[in-house]
DNA sequence: GCCGTTTTCGGCCCGACTGTTTTCAGTCG
């Protein structure tokens, strides 16, 4: 079973819990906290690029050491040290909101405590309020926090948190003596999911608004209400986080809690050593606030370009501010079509015209239609003669329709051979054929990169979809090596599909940057089944910033001529003139 | 454990809230 980042990371992660409930130095801790991290985010094996002399930022002798070693063998020495020191199931513990390294080493001590069962046990029988440090309402809590543990609390896919989110932000923008609102923190950067909601609020009158945020009707839960932050839980199980900010404050609050906290370290760092400090509410140079109106200030401050959001997880976003060369992101106006769109002809719940007529509402300038083929049963799939029947509806809605531009297309499947799901030669009749894997997810990682390297060294395969066909908090992605995908692509002059559906978001941010440094264009597209789901584009968009794209890396950028020289097939329309 | 326009040793981001204390430790973000 070869071992790769993902592995390394959970042994780096655990190796950290289990040091810091032994006390060991914060310092140390953290150098394994971020090498996990480092090593996780990474888009190529860390052993085979060390091996190659190859170096990563907080990553000394020691910890490459410890990466070669697990590469090779699958363990690492220092970990299975330790966990003869203190039982592996303690770690557990950490994930208890409320237990820290000290908490959970006290009660290991003092109680024998090593499950979250073990843990729910001793809070029920009052054993906790009886050691030092722990009262009666520490203990009320631990215990109601290990019930929700065992309710599974899970992290919020971008498109729920967007639903209570900005409702919420609306209900406190409309109470009086409020002036300014923001939704901060992960969602502001647009990562696929969130844990909590951080609201960001101006206002002369903190006591009011904290009263009717903890009052409103969405609140299940109170868990802290200050005069700078208030916390909650809202009846779906997601926190909301209230900060109110003071007017010249407000841009270094707004950037403070955006993070990431990778990102805020790294220029607070940089502030300490231009004797400034940065906190959330200011840059202060002694007791002289110099900046934190607004964002900009605060970056321009330590000498840096404003980053977008989307970029701020210390992933070289400093150093190409510092350099001033930090990429003009794409934005979702800058998209002129969307190439891949589903309608009730297979599994999508509105006609063709529908579709046509709301991609056109939404000020795209063309779409092509890619229904399921025939393998997909369930979908019940196109074969040739439905697919014809439908070729022949879309020349029609062409010659009527103006403002937009319907491409012929099918989200054919790539079966477990690496072959199509449709011959050749009625793949070629179409302006586009973007494919995509829909059965065997479970193949090794050399079977399903041959199987898909095949299917796009067919001649008319233009884009694989969702490339990783994972379903977020659902179904893990299939294993498959994306960097020879991105090398086949570019070899071959296809495209790889960005999936703006919420729960697809499918390629990964690293990959998209995987992408464009090979130059491969990416499609940001909706794989619609409703005329609503044009509206996920967005979550497409985020996605492809986080992935350093800009206008020209994505290939619906482009408008229609060049779109159809790129995608290298004459459209009907022009064939018969 | 990492790292270097202050350094190869001595630093390493910063503040709020809670609960258990009686001035602060622990936790969180």
């Amino acid at each position: 079973m070869p071992t790769h980042n993902a592995d390394i990371a959970v042994i780096f992660d655990e190796i950290a819990s289990l040091l810091e409930i032994q006390g060991e130095s914060p310092f140390r801790i953290r150098a394994y906290r971020n090498a996990a991290r480092t090593v996780g985010e990474l888009s190529r094996e860390a052993s085979e690029l060390l091996e190659e002399g190859g170096h990563l930022p907080g990553i000394g002798a020691d910890l490459a050491g410890k990466i070669a070693e697990i590469a090779a063998s699958g363990h690492c020495a220092l970990l299975d040290r330790l966990q003869k020191e203190l039982p592996p199931a303690v770690t557990e513990l950490l994930k208890i909101p409320g237990l820290g390294p000290k908490r959970v080493k006290a009660l290991y001590h003092d109680l024998e405590v090593q499950t979250i069962e073990q843990l729910y046990r001793a809070a029920c029988d009052g054993r906790i309020r009886a050691l030092p440090g722990f009262g009666e309402k520490t203990e009320r809590n631990i215990l109601e926090a290990a019930q929700a543990h065992a309710e599974n609390k899970q992290r919020f896919k971008l498109v729920t948190a967007a639903q209570y989110g900005e409702a919420l932000r609306a209900y406190l923008a409309a109470l009086p003596d409020v002036t300014r609102t923001s939704i901060a923190g992960s969602f502001r950067r647009m990562r696929e999911t969130v844990g909590d909601l951080d609201i960001l609020v101006e206002t002369k009158s903190p006591e009011l608004v904290t009263q009717r945020f903890i009052a409103c009707g969405e609140v299940k839960e109170v868990l802290a209400a200050g005069s700078a932050r208030s916390s909650v839980v809202l009846n779906c199980g997601l926190q909301v986080d209230l900060r109110i900010i003071a007017r010249e404050s407000y841009g270094a609050a707004l950037q403070y809690f955006t993070g990431s906290k990778a990102h805020n370290i790294a220029i607070r760092r940089i502030a300490q050593k231009l004797k400034l400090k940065i906190n959330e509410y200011g840059v202060f140079r002694g007791e002289a606030r110099i900046a934190g109106t607004d964002e900009e200030s605060v970056y321009r401050a330590v000498g840096l370009a404003y980053i977008p959001p989307e970029l701020r997880e210390d992933r070289g976003e400093i150093e190409q501010a510092r350099a001033g060369r930090l990429p003009r992101l794409v934005e979702l106006g800058d998209l002129r079509g969307d190439l891949h769109v589903h309608t009730k002809a297979t599994d999508g719940r509105n006609t063709l015209r529908e579709m046509v007529e709301a991609a056109r509402a939404q000020g795209l300038e063309y779409l092509s239609i890619t229904e399921h083929s025939r393998r997909l049963t369930m979908a019940h799939g196109l074969d040739a003669s439905r697919l014809a029947r439908q070729c022949a509806e879309i020349d029609k809605l062409n010659a009527e329709l103006k403002g937009i531009t319907v491409l012929k297309g099918i989200e054919v499947d790539i079966l477990e051979d690496g072959s199509l799901d449709l011959p050749d030669e009625v793949l070629g009749r179409l302006d586009i054929v973007v494919g995509a894997v829909h059965s065997k997810f479970d193949l090794s990682r050399a079977k399903q990169t041959e199987r898909i390297l095949r299917a796009m060294q067919r001649p008319h395969f233009t884009i694989l979809a969702h490339p990783t066909g994972r379903l977020i908090e659902e179904r893990p992605p299939y294993d498959v090596d994306m960097s020879r995908l991105i090398r086949e692509a570019k070899a071959r002059g296809c495209f790889l599909e960005l999936d703006a559906q919420p729960d697809r978001l499918d390629l990964l941010d690293t990959h998209c940057q995987m992408a464009k440094d090979a130059g491969v264009l990416v499609s940001i597209a909706s794989d619609a089944h409703s005329t609503l789901d044009f509206l996920n584009l967005r979550f497409g968009v985020g996605q492809g910033r986080r992935g350093w794209l800009e206008k020209k890396d994505v290939l619906n950028t482009r408008g229609i001529s060049e779109l159809r020289a790129l995608i290298g097939r004459t459209m009907h329309r022009e064939r018969r003139p």
